[in-house]
RNA sequence: GGGCGCAUAGUUCAGUCGGCUAGAACGCUACCUUCACACGGUAGAGGUCACAGGUUCGAGUCCUGUUGCGCCCA
């Protein structure tokens, strides 16, 4: 053991390229599906296979990361699955203009077979890249069970899944209005649109009647649709247009006849209270059209420009050119009343970033209800439990109005559907091959479906297709239902409810049982991360510059439980100074020797061997395992980190290692012995505490500390535990020790902070008097004088009885009695005064509310009695100080 | 329009069951190269807990309303 000594300062690089190519050569990821021990699974959320690590990732496998360590370490068998998704839109569009640039194709040019290779090819060069960053972040998943959407499995998952739907009635392909992204080419689903505010116009049109006898005004956002419009709809309630109701419209610029209806869903108090109905090319108006059989009249084509339909004038025109030319010409026209601004909501493809077009079209949907159904009962059961948990409300509210889920895309990089037309009779098959013969007409020519599945049909099935359903494996039995599913929340409609409703349809049983839901990270100014604002920091350069341990810690350390993060690169010094901290601490230990003893337990120690501040870190450790310990079990992460945090450098670094000097610098080598004991027992503690969120730091140390084998690794060590009670006990650890002890660094403090008021050097010792408050005061302190010594920075400590100040003296005045610094040759005795009269304003002020409180007789009756004793206490102990602050100020003026 | 969330030190945030003399980090000030660590230490300054009511012996915490900001859905 101790075959290196540790450097001055923690250099991360060099500690993680160890350890990860170890860590995954010895295959300690892998987890065993024939182990007896309970499993703990989670399934990655799988990034695009195009991505590359974002702090999003950072933060989401921190997490996922932090848990399934832990879980190793409390005794599970660990599983975490990774993979990555084909992300179909994406990747797709990607590999279009790679080819375009590169080698100046089209995808049309290649071919449907011809693109695809090219699709995988560009896979296996480019594709997948963070799946290699996320092991620079050390991320403790089992690549041996590595998934990617589009492989035989989870491709016959999804065949598998579209079938047994459509069987049962729950697929169907509908000639429905959906949302069309014109850059993409394809039909997305109403999750994948997302509003945006902006400014428009409202343009007024008069709509001449058919006989000439005047007009109608109607307003729209979108004056190009009017050239597919196929009637003018009116509430039928609406007085002022009862007479028009059947009469028919002269639809300008066209020459088309088109009649005035009307439908009770039109809002009479919007614009004119006359709309016009373009059934082929808006939601609503589809909704219309199809109450009254309006033609569906569609005037573009599939790259939102206008196609014959709209006339020959408009053909091929784009859709804003076209808006501008008809305003023109109907204002030419005389047509245009008036133009106002608006305000209005203007759906994008998330994917395109261009305004959605409502198309009509044929597509396939997943009839939805009869899913949610069950998906509901098991959040609102509480058999899956979210995390914060007002995101229930979210889920409940889409689950309870959803609706059909449009799954067809008009792209060839995905899941080819498997439905199969019969060239003679249009008869559908669906079926896992192509068919032999047709079920209606005999036939035996079909053509499969062009279209393939949205990425997400395939998403959904993740928890139990990454695991080899529908076949019945092994990994299945053992890992399936998985534990957490670690996400954000902008996915919860996307991904987190359908996994849900798959679960119980397929595996009749939920996919995981806690669903945390992360924050969402923001620059330091509060924006968003995006690409487009170009303020999204590269996880790998920070990683270089800081450490993964440094960032993993520190995002954890910052992200408060379902709030934003507010994140810049800087923060990670927190996390970078704490990495060095530990090591420092460590470096401190590796000066004194070897191990000694059992670190493991302190169980054969007895309370004589230990002095007051081993009994109070040894307390102090417990509350912080505790801590510790149930912050992961409540997905409070951010708790977990600062727990250790404070422990590590404020009670351990700051006091206790303190302390332990002045034992480990003397020659007495029993007391040495044991106060490395506990030293090791806290280190190795503290070290595996720690390792779910640092792991390479903690590794390191834990092996040059010689806790571990050369062969073994910390992640297999056990999760500490709080020391069993009668151990406590007859260590002499408890709370009124530890407030003794507490006590002791109030004075210490309080000494401390008169040498720094006459900026008095720290080096500089000096005599410091102590009398205690009483005699059990005065035995406790000592109990251990050399530490006392040695943190008051004294040159001698006395205690005595009773002490009666000559000259300039400083003064602390604390619970555990009165110190006194001689200071003759540097105090101010005015300042001292000063100084002294500050505490003593201060403290009238709190006696005062406390007396008032005390004096009050509905307070005694109403407070709980050890509320109303903790004030009394409290009083007596400030009244008590205050005197002798006073007699301290009376010498100082005498 | 409906829903959710947030408002505490200069900044970013903790603050559990209502018991608080309201904490931390960063930043700021003074002192310190003390033999783990300057990626450090010691000490300090800094607050009308958004506003107005209410409940209570007691409110940063619970309730109602107001204002401001953010997100989601329509």
């Amino acid at each position: 053991m101790n075959e290196h000594k540790l450097g001055k300062a923690y250099e991360p690089g060099a500690v993680e390229s160890k350890w990860y190519p170890y860590w995954e050569g010895k295959g300690f990821f892998t987890a065993d599906n024939s182990s007896t021990r309970k499993s703990y699974t989670i399934v990655i959320p799988p990034p695009n296979v195009t991505g590359t690590l974002t702090l999003g990732h950072v933060l989401n496998n921190t997490l996922q990361d932090i848990l399934i360590r832990q879980a190793r370490m409390l005794g599970r068998e660990a599983c975490w699955v990774p993979g990555t998704d084909h992300a179909g839109i994406a990747t797709q569009a990607r590999v279009e203009s790679h080819l375009l640039e590169t080698e100046g194709v089209t995808r049309q040019e290649l071919g449907r077979e011809k693109f695809l290779e090219r699709v995988w090819q560009w896979r296996e060069q480019y594709g997948g890249r963070i799946i290699t960053q996320l092991r620079r972040l050390g991320t403790a998943c089992d690549w041996s069970r590595e998934r990617f959407t589009l492989d035989p499995g989870l491709s016959r998952a999804v065949q598998e899944v579209f079938i047994r739907l459509y069987e049962k009635g729950l697929i169907y392909r509908g000639h429905r209005i959906i949302n069309w992204c014109p850059k993409s080419r394809t039909a997305l689903s109403d999750e994948e649109v997302t509003y945006r505010e902006e400014k428009g116009s409202l343009w007024h049109f008069r709509y001449p009647l058919e006989d000439g006898s005047g007009h109608l005004v109607v307003a729209t956002t979108r004056p190009e649709t009017m050239l597919g419009d196929t009637a003018v709809a009116v509430n039928p309630e609406d007085e002022r247009y009862q007479g028009l109701i059947g009469k028919n419209i002269r639809l300008p610029l066209t020459d088309r006849i088109i009649p005035i209806i009307a439908d009770a869903h039109v809002d009479p108090s919007f614009g004119s209270g006359a709309v016009k109905v373009t059934p082929a090319h808006d939601p609503n108006d589809y909704e219309i059209g199809r109450r009254h059989n309006l033609p569906m009249l569609n005037v573009m084509h599939d790259q939102g420009a206008m196609n014959h339909a709209a006339g020959a004038e408009f053909e091929n025109m784009d859709r804003y050119e076209c808006r501008a030319a008809v305003v023109e010409m109907m204002d030419e026209l005389d047509l245009l009343e008036k133009t106002e601004d608006h305000i209005h909501q203007v759906g994008y493809s998330e994917r395109g970033h261009v305004p959605v077009e409502p198309r009509l079209s044929n597509q396939w949907f997943v009839k939805m209800q009869p899913l949610a159904g069950p998906a509901l009962k098991a959040v609102n059961d509480e058999k899956i439990r979210f995390h914060p948990e007002r995101w229930v409300k979210t889920y409940r509210h889409w689950m309870e109005n959803i609706r059909d889920w449009c799954i067809s895309r008009q792209l060839w990089w995905g899941h080819r559907i498997p439905a199969y037309y019969c060239r003679q009779c249009h008869y559908t098959a669906v079926s896992r091959e192509t068919p032999a013969g047709c079920g209606q007409c005999g036939g035996s020519d079909f053509v499969q479906d062009e279209d393939v599945l949205d990425t997400w049909f395939s998403s959904w099935l993740w928890p139990f297709s990454v695991l080899g359903w529908p076949e019945e494996t092994r990994d299945l039995e053992k890992f399936y239902p998985t534990d957490t599913l670690v996400t954000g929340p902008d996915i919860i409609f996307f991904w987190v409810a359908r996994m849900i409703m798959a679960g119980l349809e397929f595996k009749q049983e939920i996919p995981f049982k806690d669903v945390y839901f992360t924050s969402i990270l923001r620059d330091d100014k509060g924006r968003k991360l995006s690409k487009s604002l170009n303020n999204s920091p590269d996880p790998i350069e920070v990683i270089d510059d800081y450490g993964a341990d440094a960032l993993r810690f520190t995002i954890i350390y910052i992200a408060p439980m379902g709030q934003d993060i507010r994140y810049s690169n800087e923060k990670c010094q927190i996390g970078r100074n704490f990495a060095n901290k530990i090591w420092n601490a460590a470096r401190f230990r590796q000066h004194h020797g070897c191990c000694v003893g059992d670190w493991t337990s302190l169980d054969d120690l007895n309370q004589d061997q230990l002095r007051p501040d081993d009994k109070w870190i040894l307390e102090r450790y417990d509350k912080a395992v505790a801590a510790a310990t149930e912050s992961l079990a409540g997905f409070r992460f951010h708790d977990f980190a600062h727990a250790i945090y404070d422990f590590i450098w404020s009670e351990f670094c700051d006091w206790y290692l303190e302390s332990a000097k002045s034992v480990l610098n003397s020659e007495e080598s029993a007391g040495r012995n044991i106060t490395l004991r506990i030293f090791d027992y806290l280190m190795a503690g503290l070290l595996r505490l720690l390792h779910p969120a640092m792991p390479f730091v903690t590794e390191e140390l834990y092996h040059a500390l010689g806790f571990a084998d050369e062969e073994d690794s910390i992640m297999f060590s056990e999760w500490p535990r709080p020391m069993a009670p009668e151990i406590k006990e007859r260590l002499g650890i408890d709370q009124e020790t530890a407030r003794q002890v507490e006590a002791k660094f109030e004075l210490i403090r309080a000494v401390r902070n008169i040498k720094a008021s006459y900026q008095i050097p720290t080096s500089r010792k000096l005599k410091v008097i102590i009398t205690p408050k009483g005699s059990e005061e005065e035995a406790f302190l000592r109990e251990d004088p050399v530490s006392l010594e040695f943190l008051l920075f004294a040159s001698e400590v006395e205690i005595v009885d009773d002490y009666q100040p000559e000259g300039a003296t400083g003064t602390a005045v604390t619970t555990l009695g009165a110190a006194y610094l001689p200071l003759d040759d540097v105090i101010d005795v005015e300042k001292e005064k000063e100084r002294l009269l500050a505490q003593e304003e201060e403290l009238v002020k709190h006696i005062k509310n406390t007396r008032k409180k005390l004096s009050n007789q509905k307070f005694l009756d109403n407070a709980p009695e050890e509320v109303v004793e903790r004030e009394k206490d409290r009083l007596n102990q400030m009244q008590d100080r205050r005197e002798r602050l006073r007699e301290q100020i009376k010498v100082l003026s005498g």
